[in-house]
DNA sequence: AATGAATGAGGATTCATTCAT
DNA sequence: TATGAATGAATCCTCATTCAT
C-alpha cells in the first residue's frame, strides 16, 4: 500500500511536473503568437497559464529558454504534418503539392505558428538557425532523390541548396499575405497552381516576345 | 553682397540642420543594422552620432519616428538603385536578372539595410506595409507588362500576385542565406543561374523520372 | 492547529502586504507634505519607506494613483476626528466651535495634512472635487438642520451654500496663517473667538458710527 | 538730424525693449492663466509671444523670475480696481460690498487672474507671501479705521488679523466655487448678500432654537 | 514545488538653460 | 539683441529575475 502510494505519488508528481511544464509551454506558445515575443512577458504568459511568476523559473531558466524551445517543438510538430499528408504522394510534383499544401493546413491548426517562426529569426536566432537547418536539410534530401530519379533537372548541390532557399522562402511570404487580421490563412487555388506552374515549367511562353518594357522595380 | 552674406549665413544653419538630423539617420540606421531595432536605444544612436540624448528629440518626435523613416528613406535608395542598374536591359529575363543582382549588390553597398527591412515587419509595420506595397506594385506593372509583351505566360492577376511575393521571398531568404556573420553578403553564381533558370524553364527534367522517393521534409 | 498555522502564515503573507502598502502611503504623505506633490518623486517616497523604486508599482499603478488616494484617505480620518470631537457639543454655537478646533487639533497631529490638501487641488484636482463635495455636503446638512431648528436665521439654500464656502474657506486660510515655518499649526484664542463672534453677531457695533475712512483694501 | 535719429533710434531700442518684455509678461500670464504654472514651460510662453525661446533669457533670469513677478504685477493692477471700484463708498458696509464685487468684476476682466493667484502658493510662494501681505495690511488698515469710527465692533488687533484672513479666503474660494469650466466668473446674488449679512449680523435668529443635531461635519 | 513580493537596472522622454551665430 | 539648436539632468515606469515563505 505505501509503495503503491509512493510510486503513485511520484508517478503523479512527475506527471503533474510535466503538466505544469506543458501549460507553460502552451502559453508561451500562444502569447507569443497572439502578442509576439516582445510583449510575451512573463507575467503574460504565467498568467495565461493560471500560475504564479515564480514557477515559470521552476521550469525554464530565463524567458529566452522558452523562446528557444517553441520553434524546435512546433517545428518537429509541423514537419509530422507534412509529412503525414504528403506520405501518400508519387511523384515529384505531387509531393510537391501535397506538402506545399500541408503547410498551409497545418497553419489552419496552429494560427500562432506563423508568427513564432517569423519572428524567431530576430528573437530566437539560434532556434532559428536550427530550424532552418533542419527543414533544408530534409528539403535538400528530397530534392536529391527526385534528381536521382530523373524526376528534375540534373542540378548540383550548389544549385540546389539556393533552390531549397527559395521554395521555403515562397511559403512564409504567401503565408504572410494570405493571412487576415484575425491570424486566419487562406491560400487562394491561383497560388498553387502559380507555384506548382513555376515549378513545372518556369514562366516563359513559348512564344517570341513582342518588345521589352521597365524592369521589375522600375 | 550683404545679401550672400545673409544667404550663406542662414544656409549654414540649415545646412547644419539638416547634417545633424542625417548624422541621426545615418546612426540609426547603423545602430539598427548592427544591434537590431530593439537595441537600438537613443543613448546608442546619439552616441554614435556624437550627440546628446536631448538633441535627438530636436530632429525626431519619438524613437518610433525615426524607426518609421528608416525603411521608406532606405527603400527609396534601393529602388533607385535596383532601376538604374537594371535600366540597360532588355529582354524579361536580362531585367529580371539585373534586377536580381542589383537587390544584392544595393545590400554589398548598405550592409544593414538588410536587417533594418526584415525586423520593420515587427518594429515598424506600418512602413514595412508600405514597402511592400510599393515592391509589390512595381513588380506588378513590370510582370504585366511582361505579360502583353508576350514574354511571359499569359498569367492573370490572380496568378501574378503570389508570384510577386514568391519572388521577393526568394530575394530576402538568399541574402540572409548568404550573409555571413560579419553582415557582408555573398551570393553565388549558382544561385543566380539557378533562379533564373526557374523562372525560364521550371525544374522538371524532360526525361521520364525513374521512380519516386519520400516528400520535401521527409 | 494545523488550520490555524495556515491561516497565521496567510494573515501574514497579507499582513507584510498591507505593511508595505501602508508603509508607503505614509512615506507618500509625509514627502508630499514636506517637499509637494511636485517633488514627491517615487525615489523620494520609495527611500523614505525603505524600499527599492520598483517596489511602488506592486501597489500602485502610478504615481498619480498614490495622489489620488492621499485626499480620499486623510480626509477621511480628518472628518473622523472631527466628528469625534463635536459628538459633545450641543447647541449649533458649541458644535461650530468644537468642529473649528477640531480641525486645527487635527492639523496639529498631522502636520502634511495641510499642503496635502491644499496642493491636491492642482494635483488631485478629482480627489480634491471629491472631498469639496463630502465637507460641503455634510457642512449644508447641518446647517440646513440648524436652521430646521431655527438656531440660525432662515435662509435659503441658495445663500446657505456660499456660507458654507466661507466658513471652509476660513479654516484653510487661518490654518496657513498660523502655520509656523516648521509646519506646526498653532491658532490663537482670539481666533477662535473672532470666528465665533462673526457667526454670532456679525461685525457691526450698536453704536452709530463717526465717519468712513477708505476701502478695505485702499 | 544725426542725433535725433540717434535719439529716436535709442528711444526706440528702449521701447522696444519694453514692449518685448512686456509681450513676454502677458504671454506668461496668458499661459499659466490656462495651463497653469507646471505647464508654463518656456517654449510655451515664447511662442505665444511669438518669440524664440532663447529671447526669453534676455529679460528673465529664469522661468522662476517670471513666476515670481506675475502676482506682484497683476496683484496691483487689481488693487487699483478695487480701490477705483470702492472709491465712492462711504459706510464700512459699503465700502466693503463694492470692494466685494470689484474682486470679482475684475476677475471677469482677467479671467486668469484667480489661477495665477491661487496656484502662486505653491508655485511663487515668496511672491505670494507679498502679495498677501500687501492684501493684508490694506485690510487691516481699512478695518482699524472703522473700528476707530465706531463702525465695527471695538476689536484688538490679534482679533483683526485672523478676521482678515477670514474676508479674503472667502474671496477667493467663492471665486473658485463660482467659476465655470471656462473659466468664467458669476457669482450669484445671493452671494452677495450672505456675505455682508454674516459680516452686518452673524447667523444666529434672535429666536430661541429647538434643538440642536449633529455637527457641521456630522 | 508553488507562490508572489522585492528588486534594480535600463530606457524613453521632457525641458530649463546655455551658447554660438 | 534675437535666435534656436545642443545639452544633460531628472523622472517615471517596465519587467526579468531572485528569494523568502
Amino acid at each position: 500500500m505505501a509503495a503503491m502510494g509512493r510510486t503513485a505519488g511520484k508517478k503523479t508528481r512527475v506527471q503533474r511536473s510535466e503538466e505544469v511544464r506543458d501549460a507553460l509551454f502552451q502559453a508561451a506558445a500562444e502569447v507569443v503568437g497572439e502578442y509576439g515575443y516582445i510583449d510575451a512577458s512573463i507575467t503574460r504568459i504565467t498568467q495565461r497559464a493560471n500560475l504564479a511568476q515564480g514557477t515559470f523559473y521552476n521550469y525554464f531558466a530565463s524567458r529566452q529558454e522558452i523562446f528557444d524551445e517553441l520553434l524546435p517543438v512546433l517545428g518537429a510538430k509541423m514537419l509530422a504534418h507534412i509529412r503525414q499528408q504528403a506520405s501518400g504522394a508519387k511523384t515529384f510534383l505531387e509531393k510537391e503539392e501535397q506538402s506545399f499544401r500541408a503547410f498551409f493546413s497545418f497553419l489552419k491548426r496552429m494560427p500562432y505558428f506563423l508568427r513564432i517562426l517569423n519572428e524567431a529569426e530576430i528573437f530566437a536566432p539560434k532556434a532559428h538557425r536550427q530550424h532552418f537547418h533542419n527543414i533544408t536539410g530534409g528539403y535538400m534530401r528530397f530534392l536529391r532523390n527526385a534528381r536521382k530519379n530523373g524526376e528534375i533537372a540534373n542540378l548540383g548541390d550548389e544549385a540546389l541548396e539556393p533552390l531549397v532557399y527559395m521554395l521555403i522562402a515562397t511559403r512564409g511570404y504567401l503565408a504572410l499575405r494570405y493571412t487576415d487580421e484575425n491570424g486566419v490563412v487562406n491560400l487562394p487555388e491561383e497560388a498553387v497552381r502559380m507555384y506548382l506552374q513555376l515549378l513545372a515549367k518556369g514562366l516563359l511562353s513559348r512564344e517570341p516576345p513582342v518588345s521589352a518594357g521597365s524592369g521589375p522595380l522600375g
